[in-house]
DNA sequence: CGAAAACCGTACCGGCGGTACAGGGGATTT
DNA sequence: AAATCCCCTGTACCGCCGGTACGGTTTTCG
């Protein structure tokens, strides 16, 4: 039980990596066994078929993706009181840990799985909505505490302010992977930070 | 001479179709032929190999894409005398010109290519980089002239300004695509525009 | 008309996804 | 101690796919 479970999760590290790099179109189940020490019957074992590690990779991939996101969120509200302060405070913590990843976001499996609609049965596109949909529900409750405080200076539905976080973030992993300049991502997260700064905080009165 | 460019484009059509949809790796060369009425001889006389046909569908897609702004921008620069009112009035006839396409945007070729860096060689990586910084260069041209009479509300860095354009439609591709809501995508170009807005104009007048 | 361009047909290769099925070792249960 | 279940291994095989090779044929244009 204990042992099957640390195979298969070793597949599953060694497929990320891969799929990331070259799509599931791309990497091989032959390559994935060789890197993982385990044979072909080992891995069919685990996995009815390519499809089965597919659903595999993207829910756990969202899974963990949640929990950063629940981190962030979570050590952003203990050190600020104000919805606000404390939303731009995890952007920059959100913007800092993406800063820190050595060789930049390796990529999101989300967009991954979007760009490969017709390869996948619908459960696994429905999973993946699904993610989005829990992504602007976190964000949307964080713009409705912010609203309650503050007004926006521009007329904006919340689903849409909230989608624009995932937007950026995506965008961001896209432009900062084609460039090569890992710092990109990071650097679109805090001009993202700006605007939500912008869209909220009263004008400074000039005189 | 003429048919050869002509079946050439016939392929490309195909293929970019495919590509979008299912990836390069989910794409099969025999269901290219069979789509497009050619044999498999005749798809090599045209394209040596699968990456040969990788390098003409993208840059095929970035001189079409960059049609389309220059249009675009153009006839907004001439419809507005001022830069960035000429520029907000770009972002809403490029917002309703995605908002026009029956089954929102097909995606967007770059962001293949750079989630599958490992299959393509530095050739055509290279020109995915080159796209995304002439992206750059267009947006940043534009932000120049507008900060030539506004000042931005807050301190930002001009690339990081222009690559923000980029991200919004990158990031708004991929949640439309996996949200199955075409319309997203012209929805997060129009928050881009009130981001904008926001940044360029002075909320209170001066005196 | 002649030559080049634009294909077609056929045969073949190795790699890959996937199937089938027989069996084995090690840990756990009875 | 025996039985059972989990977690694999080994082997053989299938059909699809990318790609090569190469000879032949039609179409187009000067």
């Amino acid at each position: 039980m204990r042992k099957g479970e640390e195979t298969r999760a070793r597949i599953l590290d060694v497929a990320e990596a891969a799929v990331l790099q070259k799509g599931f179109g791309g990497t091989s189940i032959d390559e994935l066994i060789a890197e993982t020490g385990i044979t072909k019957s080992g891995f069919f074992y685990h996995f009815r078929d390519k499809n089965a590690l597919a659903k595999a990779l993207l829910e756990r991939y969202i899974e963990n993706d949640e929990r950063i996101y629940d981190e962030i969120f979570t050590r952003a509200r203990e050190l600020a009181d104000d919805p606000l302060q404390s939303f731009l405070l995890g952007l920059k913590l959100l913007a800092e840990l993406l800063s820190d990843l050595p060789n930049g976001h390796p990529g999101c499996l989300v967009a991954t799985v979007c760009y490969y609609e017709r390869l996948f049965d619908r459960d696994i596109q429905e999973t993946n909505k699904q993610a989005v949909l829990a992504w602007r529900r976190r964000f949307r409750g964080m713009f409705e505490e912010i609203m309650v405080v503050y007004t926006p200076r521009e007329p904006i539905e919340i689903d849409q302010l909230a989608d624009m976080v995932s937007t950026v973030l995506e965008g961001g992993i896209v432009l900062s992977k084609a460039l090569k300049e890992p710092q990109g991502l990071a650097d679109q997260v805090l001009v993202l930070r700006s605007f939500v700064k912008l869209l909220f905080q009263p004008p400074i009165v000039r005189q």
